[in-house]
DNA sequence: CGCTTTTGACCCGCGC
DNA sequence: GCGCGGGTCAAAAGCG
Protein backbone atom coordinates (compact mmCIF):
# COMPACT_ATOMS: atom_id res chain seq x y z
CA UNK A 1 0.00 0.00 0.00
CA UNK A 2 0.95 3.54 -0.92
CA UNK A 3 0.79 4.55 3.14
CA UNK A 4 3.65 2.22 3.15
CA UNK A 5 6.24 5.22 1.98
CA UNK A 6 4.38 7.65 4.58
CA UNK A 7 5.30 5.93 7.91
CA UNK A 8 8.04 4.01 8.65
CA UNK A 9 7.09 0.99 10.76
CA UNK A 10 10.25 -0.87 10.83
CA UNK A 11 12.02 -1.20 14.00
CA UNK A 12 15.41 -0.57 13.02
CA UNK A 13 16.32 -1.25 16.96
CA UNK A 14 19.88 -1.12 17.13
CA UNK A 15 19.50 -2.04 20.77
CA UNK A 16 17.80 -5.58 20.77
CA UNK A 17 17.46 -7.03 23.91
CA UNK A 18 19.76 -10.11 22.78
CA UNK A 19 22.34 -7.75 21.37
CA UNK A 20 21.95 -5.95 24.68
CA UNK A 21 23.32 -9.43 26.15
CA UNK A 22 25.40 -9.83 23.57
CA UNK A 23 27.46 -6.74 24.38
CA UNK A 24 27.63 -7.37 27.65
CA UNK A 25 27.63 -11.10 28.75
CA UNK A 26 27.41 -12.15 31.82
CA UNK A 27 30.89 -14.11 31.92
CA UNK A 28 32.21 -10.44 30.63
CA UNK A 29 30.62 -9.14 33.22
CA UNK A 30 31.84 -11.38 35.44
CA UNK A 31 35.49 -11.94 34.40
CA UNK A 32 35.44 -8.29 34.26
CA UNK A 33 34.88 -8.22 37.77
CA UNK A 34 37.88 -10.65 38.59
CA UNK A 35 40.04 -8.77 35.97
CA UNK A 36 39.23 -5.50 38.09
CA UNK A 37 39.63 -6.44 41.12
CA UNK A 38 43.63 -7.42 40.28
CA UNK A 39 44.01 -4.50 38.08
CA UNK A 40 41.74 -1.61 38.27
CA UNK A 41 41.96 0.65 40.91
CA UNK A 42 38.47 0.97 42.43
CA UNK A 43 37.95 4.37 40.88
CA UNK A 44 38.94 2.70 37.64
CA UNK A 45 36.16 0.15 38.64
CA UNK A 46 33.73 2.37 39.71
CA UNK A 47 34.21 4.87 36.96
CA UNK A 48 34.00 1.49 34.06
CA UNK A 49 30.91 0.42 36.44
CA UNK A 50 28.85 4.11 35.76
CA UNK A 51 29.86 3.96 32.51
CA UNK A 52 28.30 0.60 31.47
CA UNK A 53 25.23 1.66 33.76
CA UNK A 54 24.92 4.60 31.84
CA UNK A 55 25.31 2.77 28.77
CA UNK A 56 22.56 0.25 29.52
CA UNK A 57 20.15 3.05 30.47
CA UNK A 58 20.79 4.87 27.66
CA UNK A 59 19.89 1.76 25.87
CA UNK A 60 16.92 1.25 27.82
CA UNK A 61 15.87 4.76 27.21
CA UNK A 62 16.25 3.66 23.22
CA UNK A 63 13.96 1.00 23.49
CA UNK A 64 11.70 3.18 25.34
CA UNK A 65 11.36 5.93 22.59
CA UNK A 66 11.42 3.56 19.84
CA UNK A 67 8.55 1.75 21.57
CA UNK A 68 7.04 4.79 21.63
CA UNK A 69 7.27 6.16 17.97
CA UNK A 70 6.47 2.78 16.92
CA UNK A 71 3.22 2.77 18.75
CA UNK A 72 2.71 6.69 17.10
CA UNK A 73 3.52 5.35 13.75
CA UNK A 74 0.77 2.63 13.50
CA UNK A 75 -1.63 5.31 15.26
CA UNK A 76 -0.92 7.18 12.13
CA UNK A 77 -0.84 4.51 9.33
CA UNK A 78 -4.13 3.60 10.95
CA UNK A 79 -5.75 6.50 10.63
CA UNK A 80 -4.31 6.56 7.36
CA UNK A 81 -5.98 3.36 6.26
CA UNK A 82 -9.24 4.54 7.46
CA UNK A 83 -9.03 8.33 5.81
CA UNK A 84 -8.30 5.95 2.41
CA UNK A 85 -10.75 3.16 3.13
CA UNK A 86 -13.29 6.20 3.15
CA UNK A 87 -11.93 8.12 0.63
CA UNK A 88 -11.67 5.05 -2.04
CA UNK A 89 -14.53 2.74 -0.97
CA UNK A 90 -14.14 1.05 -4.62
CA UNK A 91 -10.29 0.63 -4.69
CA UNK A 92 -10.93 -2.52 -3.64
CA UNK A 93 -13.10 -5.39 -5.06
CA UNK A 94 -16.35 -6.53 -3.03
CA UNK A 95 -14.74 -9.56 -1.33
CA UNK A 96 -11.71 -7.52 -0.01
CA UNK A 97 -13.60 -4.46 1.18
CA UNK A 98 -15.66 -6.77 3.11
CA UNK A 99 -12.82 -8.01 4.49
CA UNK A 100 -10.61 -4.71 4.83
CA UNK A 101 -13.96 -2.17 6.52
CA UNK A 102 -14.81 -5.47 9.03
CA UNK A 103 -11.71 -5.48 9.57
CA UNK A 104 -10.38 -2.00 10.16
CA UNK A 105 -14.01 -1.17 11.90
CA UNK A 106 -13.85 -4.17 14.37
CA UNK A 107 -10.37 -3.35 14.87
CA UNK A 108 -8.20 -5.36 13.52
CA UNK A 109 -5.30 -6.36 15.79
CA UNK A 110 -2.90 -8.37 13.43
CA UNK A 111 -0.09 -8.69 15.37
CA UNK A 112 3.21 -11.19 15.84
CA UNK A 113 4.43 -11.30 19.66
CA UNK A 114 8.19 -13.00 19.32
CA UNK A 115 9.07 -14.76 22.56
CA UNK A 116 12.64 -15.86 21.59
CA UNK A 117 14.05 -12.65 23.29
CA UNK A 118 16.58 -13.54 20.42
CA UNK A 119 14.45 -12.41 17.73
CA UNK A 120 15.75 -9.84 15.79
CA UNK A 121 14.56 -6.55 16.25
CA UNK A 122 16.17 -5.06 13.41
CA UNK A 123 14.48 -3.20 10.64
CA UNK A 124 12.41 -5.90 9.47
CA UNK A 125 9.88 -5.33 6.34
CA UNK A 126 6.23 -5.30 8.28
CA UNK A 127 4.51 -4.94 4.66
CA UNK A 128 1.24 -4.13 3.84
CA UNK A 129 -0.40 -6.75 1.53
CA UNK A 130 -3.41 -8.14 0.71
CA UNK A 131 -4.44 -11.45 3.01
CA UNK A 132 -4.99 -14.00 0.57
CA UNK A 133 -5.56 -17.28 3.15
CA UNK A 134 -8.53 -15.50 4.70
CA UNK A 135 -10.21 -13.78 1.85
CA UNK A 136 -13.75 -15.78 2.56
CA UNK A 137 -12.98 -15.74 5.85
CA UNK A 138 -15.28 -13.24 6.93
CA UNK A 139 -18.45 -13.86 4.58
CA UNK A 140 -20.57 -15.67 7.34
CA UNK A 141 -19.22 -12.15 9.89
CA UNK A 142 -21.06 -10.01 7.68
CA UNK A 143 -24.38 -12.11 7.75
CA UNK A 144 -23.94 -12.48 11.64
CA UNK A 145 -23.02 -8.66 12.47
CA UNK A 146 -20.34 -7.10 11.23
CA UNK A 147 -19.91 -5.07 14.67
CA UNK A 148 -18.11 -8.97 16.00
CA UNK A 149 -14.11 -8.06 16.74
CA UNK A 150 -11.91 -9.46 14.45
CA UNK A 151 -8.01 -9.93 15.71
CA UNK A 152 -5.88 -11.98 14.01
CA UNK A 153 -2.81 -13.20 15.06
CA UNK A 154 0.45 -14.80 14.16
CA UNK A 155 2.24 -17.68 16.08
CA UNK A 156 5.27 -19.30 15.68
CA UNK A 157 5.35 -22.56 16.99
CA UNK A 158 7.92 -25.70 16.51
CA UNK A 159 8.31 -26.14 12.83
CA UNK A 160 8.73 -29.82 13.35
CA UNK A 161 5.90 -29.77 14.89
CA UNK A 162 3.25 -29.48 12.05
CA UNK A 163 0.39 -31.62 13.51
CA UNK A 164 -0.97 -29.69 16.04
CA UNK A 165 -2.75 -26.86 15.38
CA UNK A 166 -3.52 -25.49 18.85
CA UNK A 167 -2.62 -21.78 20.16
CA UNK A 168 -2.36 -21.75 23.56
CA UNK A 169 -4.03 -18.34 24.73
CA UNK A 170 -5.14 -18.81 28.10
CA UNK A 171 -8.49 -19.69 26.76
CA UNK A 172 -10.40 -22.97 26.90
CA UNK A 173 -11.45 -23.97 23.16
CA UNK A 174 -13.57 -26.77 22.09
CA UNK A 175 -13.01 -27.57 18.69
CA UNK A 176 -15.91 -27.90 16.12
CA UNK A 177 -14.65 -28.39 12.49
CA UNK A 178 -11.50 -28.71 10.36
CA UNK A 179 -11.23 -27.62 7.11
CA UNK A 180 -9.18 -28.14 3.72
CA UNK A 181 -9.77 -24.70 2.37
CA UNK A 182 -8.77 -24.05 -1.41
CA UNK A 183 -5.64 -21.52 -1.37
CA UNK A 184 -4.35 -23.15 1.65
CA UNK A 185 -3.47 -27.17 1.42
CA UNK A 186 -3.21 -26.98 5.25
CA UNK A 187 -6.31 -27.39 7.26
CA UNK A 188 -7.79 -24.83 9.06
CA UNK A 189 -9.29 -26.01 12.67
CA UNK A 190 -12.50 -24.02 14.18
CA UNK A 191 -12.86 -23.70 17.83
CA UNK A 192 -15.57 -22.38 19.86
CA UNK A 193 -14.31 -20.67 23.56
CA UNK A 194 -15.41 -23.26 26.11
CA UNK A 195 -18.27 -20.89 27.19
CA UNK A 196 -20.13 -21.15 24.45
CA UNK A 197 -22.95 -20.34 23.95
CA UNK A 198 -22.39 -17.73 26.67
CA UNK A 199 -19.18 -16.42 25.05
CA UNK A 200 -19.84 -15.90 21.52
CA UNK A 201 -16.26 -15.84 20.57
CA UNK A 202 -14.55 -17.79 17.82
CA UNK A 203 -11.57 -18.28 16.74
CA UNK A 204 -9.55 -20.15 12.93
CA UNK A 205 -6.29 -21.40 13.07
CA UNK A 206 -4.54 -22.47 10.04
CA UNK A 207 -1.03 -22.72 8.98
CA UNK A 208 0.75 -20.03 6.70
CA UNK A 209 1.37 -21.11 3.64
CA UNK A 210 4.62 -19.35 3.28
CA UNK A 211 6.00 -20.54 6.38
CA UNK A 212 4.42 -23.34 7.97
CA UNK A 213 5.82 -22.80 11.19
CA UNK A 214 3.34 -19.67 11.69
CA UNK A 215 -0.02 -20.31 12.62
CA UNK A 216 -2.51 -17.42 11.47
CA UNK A 217 -5.20 -17.29 14.67
CA UNK A 218 -8.37 -15.41 13.69
CA UNK A 219 -10.59 -14.49 16.44
CA UNK A 220 -14.09 -13.20 16.37
CA UNK A 221 -15.81 -11.80 18.82
CA UNK A 222 -15.05 -10.72 22.76
CA UNK A 223 -14.87 -12.83 25.46
CA UNK A 224 -17.93 -12.05 27.68
CA UNK A 225 -16.23 -13.50 30.74
CA UNK A 226 -12.57 -12.88 32.66
CA UNK A 227 -9.57 -14.87 31.60
CA UNK A 228 -9.33 -18.03 33.19
CA UNK A 229 -6.01 -18.34 34.04
CA UNK A 230 -5.23 -14.07 33.95
CA UNK A 231 -2.62 -14.32 36.59
CA UNK A 232 -0.89 -17.30 34.87
CA UNK A 233 -0.36 -15.08 31.75
CA UNK A 234 0.59 -12.06 33.59
CA UNK A 235 3.59 -14.07 35.03
CA UNK A 236 4.53 -15.85 32.22
CA UNK A 237 3.86 -13.49 29.24
CA UNK A 238 6.68 -11.31 30.05
CA UNK A 239 9.32 -13.44 29.21
CA UNK A 240 7.77 -14.04 25.40
CA UNK A 241 6.06 -10.70 24.63
CA UNK A 242 8.82 -8.18 22.77
CA UNK A 243 7.69 -6.30 19.79
CA UNK A 244 9.38 -8.03 17.14
CA UNK A 245 9.73 -7.04 12.89
CA UNK A 246 9.56 -10.74 12.40
CA UNK A 247 9.12 -11.86 8.82
CA UNK A 248 5.48 -12.17 8.78
CA UNK A 249 4.36 -13.92 5.63
CA UNK A 250 3.40 -10.80 3.21
CA UNK A 251 -0.13 -12.41 2.18
CA UNK A 252 -1.06 -12.36 6.10
CA UNK A 253 0.27 -8.79 6.58
CA UNK A 254 -2.72 -6.34 6.68
CA UNK A 255 -3.12 -3.16 8.63
CA UNK A 256 -1.42 -2.45 12.20
CA UNK A 257 2.04 -3.82 13.73
CA UNK A 258 3.02 -6.89 13.70
CA UNK A 259 2.78 -9.17 16.81
CA UNK A 260 4.35 -12.75 17.34
CA UNK A 261 4.18 -15.29 19.45
CA UNK A 262 7.50 -16.98 19.35
CA UNK A 263 7.35 -20.88 20.48
CA UNK A 264 10.01 -22.29 18.53
CA UNK A 265 11.36 -22.76 22.18
CA UNK A 266 8.93 -24.31 24.18
CA UNK A 267 8.56 -23.10 27.53
CA UNK A 268 6.53 -24.71 30.36
CA UNK A 269 3.04 -23.39 31.02
CA UNK A 270 3.41 -20.72 28.66
CA UNK A 271 0.03 -19.11 27.82
CA UNK A 272 -0.42 -15.99 25.49
CA UNK A 273 -2.57 -12.86 26.22
CA UNK A 274 -4.69 -11.84 23.54
CA UNK A 275 -4.66 -8.45 23.78
CA UNK A 276 -8.79 -7.96 24.18
CA UNK A 277 -7.68 -4.06 24.05
CA UNK A 278 -7.00 -2.22 20.89
CA UNK A 279 -2.87 -1.85 20.51
CA UNK A 280 -3.20 1.66 20.25
CA UNK A 281 -5.09 1.94 23.81
CA UNK A 282 -3.42 2.88 26.99
CA UNK A 283 -4.17 -0.63 28.46
CA UNK A 284 -2.37 -1.93 26.04
CA UNK A 285 0.88 0.14 26.31
CA UNK A 286 0.70 -0.43 29.38
CA UNK A 287 0.75 -3.45 29.15
CA UNK A 288 3.54 -3.33 26.53
CA UNK A 289 6.02 -0.97 29.07
CA UNK A 290 4.98 -3.83 31.74
CA UNK A 291 6.62 -6.19 29.84
CA UNK A 292 9.40 -4.59 29.06
CA UNK A 293 10.11 -3.92 32.42
CA UNK A 294 9.51 -7.12 33.56
CA UNK A 295 11.99 -8.20 30.95
CA UNK A 296 14.74 -6.59 32.45
CA UNK A 297 13.65 -7.71 35.93
CA UNK A 298 13.74 -11.23 35.25
CA UNK A 299 17.04 -11.10 32.61
CA UNK A 300 19.48 -12.48 35.18
CA UNK A 301 22.51 -10.73 33.35
CA UNK A 302 20.96 -7.17 33.59
CA UNK A 303 19.76 -8.10 37.04
CA UNK A 304 23.44 -8.97 37.85
CA UNK A 305 25.36 -6.17 36.03
CA UNK A 306 22.82 -3.64 38.08
CA UNK A 307 23.60 -5.12 41.18
CA UNK A 308 26.96 -5.31 40.78
CA UNK A 309 26.86 -1.87 39.72
CA UNK A 310 24.93 -0.76 42.37
CA UNK A 311 27.24 -2.11 44.67
CA UNK A 312 30.23 -1.16 43.54
CA UNK A 313 28.77 1.92 43.98
CA UNK A 314 28.18 1.70 47.48
CA UNK A 315 31.71 -0.27 48.17
CA UNK A 316 33.11 2.75 46.52
CA UNK A 317 30.44 5.15 48.90
CA UNK A 318 31.55 3.16 52.28
CA UNK A 319 35.46 2.85 50.99
CA UNK A 320 35.53 6.70 50.43
CA UNK A 321 33.67 7.64 53.99
CA UNK A 322 35.91 5.71 55.41
CA UNK A 323 38.75 7.32 53.68
C1' DC B 1 -19.14 -42.10 31.86
C1' DG B 2 -18.56 -37.65 30.31
C1' DC B 3 -15.92 -34.64 27.73
C1' DT B 4 -13.20 -33.66 23.61
C1' DT B 5 -11.77 -34.50 18.98
C1' DT B 6 -12.48 -36.18 14.39
C1' DT B 7 -14.67 -36.20 10.12
C1' DG B 8 -18.17 -36.67 6.63
C1' DA B 9 -22.47 -34.51 5.58
C1' DC B 10 -25.05 -30.64 5.22
C1' DC B 11 -26.17 -25.62 4.81
C1' DC B 12 -25.80 -21.33 2.69
C1' DG B 13 -23.92 -17.39 0.18
C1' DC B 14 -21.76 -16.07 -3.95
C1' DG B 15 -20.37 -16.03 -8.78
C1' DC B 16 -21.26 -17.49 -13.27
C1' DG C 1 -30.28 -22.75 -11.44
C1' DC C 2 -26.04 -24.87 -10.57
C1' DG C 3 -21.56 -25.57 -8.82
C1' DC C 4 -18.06 -24.11 -5.67
C1' DG C 5 -16.23 -23.24 -1.33
C1' DG C 6 -16.33 -21.79 3.50
C1' DG C 7 -18.57 -22.63 7.76
C1' DT C 8 -21.27 -25.57 10.90
C1' DC C 9 -23.45 -29.72 12.62
C1' DA C 10 -23.58 -34.03 14.73
C1' DA C 11 -22.56 -38.92 15.11
C1' DA C 12 -18.75 -41.77 16.05
C1' DA C 13 -14.38 -42.49 18.03
C1' DG C 14 -10.94 -41.52 21.41
C1' DC C 15 -9.37 -40.57 25.93
C1' DG C 16 -8.82 -39.91 30.90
Amino acid sequence: MAYLSLVDTSLDLNANPLSLVDEVPMKEVKSNFIELGRRMSVKEETSALEEELNRVSEENKKLTETLTVLCENYTALRSHLMDYMNKNPVAVDRKRKAESMAATAATTTKVMLNNNMGGNLSGGNNSESSSSDEDSSCKRPREEHVKAKISRFCVRTEPSDTSSLLVKDGYQWRKYGQKVTRDNPCPRAYFKCSFAPTCPVKKKVQRSVEDQSILVATYEGEHNHPHPSRQEVVASSSRCVTLASAPCPPSLSSSGPTITFDLTKPKPNTEIKTPSQPINSPQFQQFLVEQMASSLTKDSGFKAALAAAISGRFLQHDQTEKW
